[in-house]
DNA sequence: CCTACCGATCGGTAGG
DNA sequence: CCTACCGATCGGTAGG
């Protein structure tokens, strides 16, 4: 009866998230959530229209975070290739580390989208990314950056930053800033000491 | 009645890499399996024990290639801390990109295992980054590579091997050597010129 | 490798 | 949010 959207469908959400990333989206049933949630299965369906309309609120809202965070780091600032990608992927992997959960679900369950909404997310992506291939393009124009194919170039840095989640944890006490820091700062200069 | 295994449950294998990495291990039936070969599901059970018997089958054989393509790039061989890094990072760059799918499964789907074997999987796991930790500190320890925690690095470094089974198509004709030795060249000097 | 089938579980609906 | 239930599908077995 309240007016707005209340906070019991979030709280579907946040079970559905965990338990999507400790056993994947497909080996999750309604059964898992309800119980975890202390309801019957049937009882979930008042809060959600069905089991992927989560997975797509999840996936989609994290696309939103990732987005917004790079153009909040990138829109209005002039500097170096080096300092952009310094900043978007400080950006980045603050998203990250702010919900490692939602990530996870993020980077490996997208598959599991139904179509139309998986070929928009993978546009989304392909968006997003492209926003790192033109600051590589720049750094390699104007010879920041020693030669490199772009799309390779890329794809291994999302790789390095994308596992973040598995690990923030575990590492022990470093704060998302510092952990981006560290991050852009080996990919920029390598692990050799010069 | 052929006096070795026969070639049928290696097709079966196959068959599941393809499907466990395209839909996910959970996501993937018998019937699908079964479909994509031309049989019965019921059929499927003259050439395997289970669905998991599959998976555990895929996840350790590539558990044994990444051991052993470690031991051959490093028994032996003296030279720096670098070196020492370059050729473990060919040599598991190789493991993935000769079979990417089965690579996939090996990265992904391990979760699915059930226990003792996904404890077993863990072990494996951990003792074959122990080697990369050990190049690592060695390097850190004679002053060859920069301050930088061991575990975090380590990570980092895996992470960008091992999304390499997602693109390695995609990139073209670069082959498997070329591409271990420019991941290799990125960790070590990062993307600014010097 | 097949037919015929098992009990269990799946996502979801009807109707309160 | 519940009881009661649906048809579909799951991994797997019996017995050829």
């Amino acid at each position: 009866m309240s007016g707005r959207m209340p906070s019991k469908k979030k709280q579907v959400e946040l079970t559905a998230t965990n338990l999507f990333q400790e056993r994947g989206y497909a080996a999750t049933s309604m059964r898992d959530m309800a119980q975890a949630l202390g309801i019957e299965a049937a009882s979930l369906y008042s809060h959600i229209r069905s089991k992927e309309e989560i997975l797509q609120n999840i996936c989609f809202r994290m696309a939103r975070m990732f987005f917004e965070a790079q153009n909040e780091a990138l829109t209005g600032f002039t500097g170096t290739a080096a300092e952009k990608l310094e900043r978007a992927i400080v950006a980045h992997v603050k998203v990250i580390t702010e919900d490692t959960s939602a990530s996870a679900v993020f980077f490996s369950e997208w598959r599991h989208l139904s179509e139309p909404h998986m070929e928009e997310f993978k546009q989304m992506r392909n968006r997003y990314e492209g926003k790192f291939r033109e600051i590589l393009h720049e750094g390699l124009r104007n010879g920041e950056f020693v030669a490199l194919d772009e799309r390779f170039a890329v794809l291994t840095i999302l790789s390095a930053l994308n596992w973040t989640h598995q690990w923030f944890k575990a590492t022990g006490p470093m704060s998302a800033e510092e952990i981006g820091q560290r991050l852009a700062d080996v990919i920029l200069n390598g692990l050799k000491k010069k």
